[in-house]
DNA sequence: CTCCTAGGTACATTAAAATATACTTCTTAC
DNA sequence: GTAAGAAGTATATTTTAATGTACCTAGGAG
C-alpha cells in the first residue's frame, strides 16, 4: 500500500526537484514567457541549467515549447493545464516552509534571492 | 513577492528532496520505529545513506532521535509534531504525483519499489 | 575467548547535477 | 563587413549526493 503511495510521491519529486524547477514553474504561472524573460527573472541560474530544466519540465508534459521561425529565433514557454494544476502544490509547500522559516528565523541570505522581483515595476511600465 | 514564495517553497524542497526523505518520512507516520526497522522498511537503502538522512531530518526538526543507553545499542525514532504536518503534504504530492503516473503510464520497475511492504503481515503476527 | 548484535564512524569511490567557457546560426543595424 | 542579439549546442570542470567497504563498541550467548 506504503509502496503505491510512495511512489507517486516519487513522481512528484523527480519532477520538483532540480534546483530551479520550482522557480520556473512559478514564474510562469498565469503567462507565456521567451526564454530570455525567464532567464531575465533568475538572474542567477546557468544558462546551460536554464535549458536543461525547461527540457525536463517540457518532457514531464508541464510546459510547452513554441518556437517561431525568425531570426532572431523567437522561443515561447507557457505552463501546459497539467502544469498549472501545480500551482496548488507550490502554494502547499509554500505555506509549509514558512513555518518552517518562522521556526529557524534564518536571515535571507544575499545569494538565496533566486528570483528577480522586477514584477511589479514591470506591470507599471507597460 | 515570488522572492519571499520561492524562498518558502525552496524551504521545503531543501528538507523533502533527498532520495530517501519522503519515504523515511511516510514510514515513520504514526508511530515510533527502530534504526532497524526502519532500514528493513527501505531494503534498498544504502546504510551510510539512512545514517545521513535521518541526521538532516532530525536537524531540520522533523523527526527526534532517542538513544537508550544498552548493548547492543537502542535507537528510536518518531516524527515531531512538525514531522506530522508534514503528511498532509505529502498526500497532496501523491496525488498529484498519480496523475502523472496515469498520464505516462510508466510500468512500475522493479527497482522502483523502494519500501517494504510489510505493514499488514507485521500487524496480524503480533 | 570468540562471535553476534545494533547503531554507529571513517574513508574512498561513483554517479548525477550544476556550472563555466566557447562556438553556431541567421538577420537586421551601423 | 563588422557587430549585436536570441536561443541554442558541445565539451570540460566542479560540486553535491549517494554508495560501498571496512572498522568500532559493549555486553550476552555459546
Amino acid at each position: 500500500m506504503k509502496v503505491k503511495q510512495i511512489r507517486a510521491i516519487k513522481a512528484t519529486l523527480d519532477i520538483v526537484c532540480g534546483k530551479w524547477k520550482a522557480a520556473i514553474l512559478l514564474v510562469l504561472v498565469g503567462k507565456t514567457l521567451r526564454f530570455s524573460e525567464i532567464k531575465a527573472s533568475l538572474p542567477k541560474i546557468n544558462h546551460q541549467t536554464l535549458i536543461k530544466q525547461l527540457k525536463e519540465l517540457e518532457r514531464d508534459g508541464l510546459l510547452e515549447r513554441t518556437s517561431y521561425d525568425e531570426a532572431p529565433p523567437r522561443v515561447e514557454y507557457t505552463l501546459t493545464e497539467y502544469g498549472e494544476d501545480l500551482e496548488e502544490l507550490l502554494t502547499h509547500m509554500m505555506s509549509w516552509g514558512e513555518k518552517h522559516l518562522e521556526l529557524k528565523k534564518q536571515p535571507l541570505e544575499e545569494d538565496e534571492v533566486i528570483i528577480d522581483n522586477f514584477e511589479e515595476e514591470r506591470v507599471t511600465s507597460q
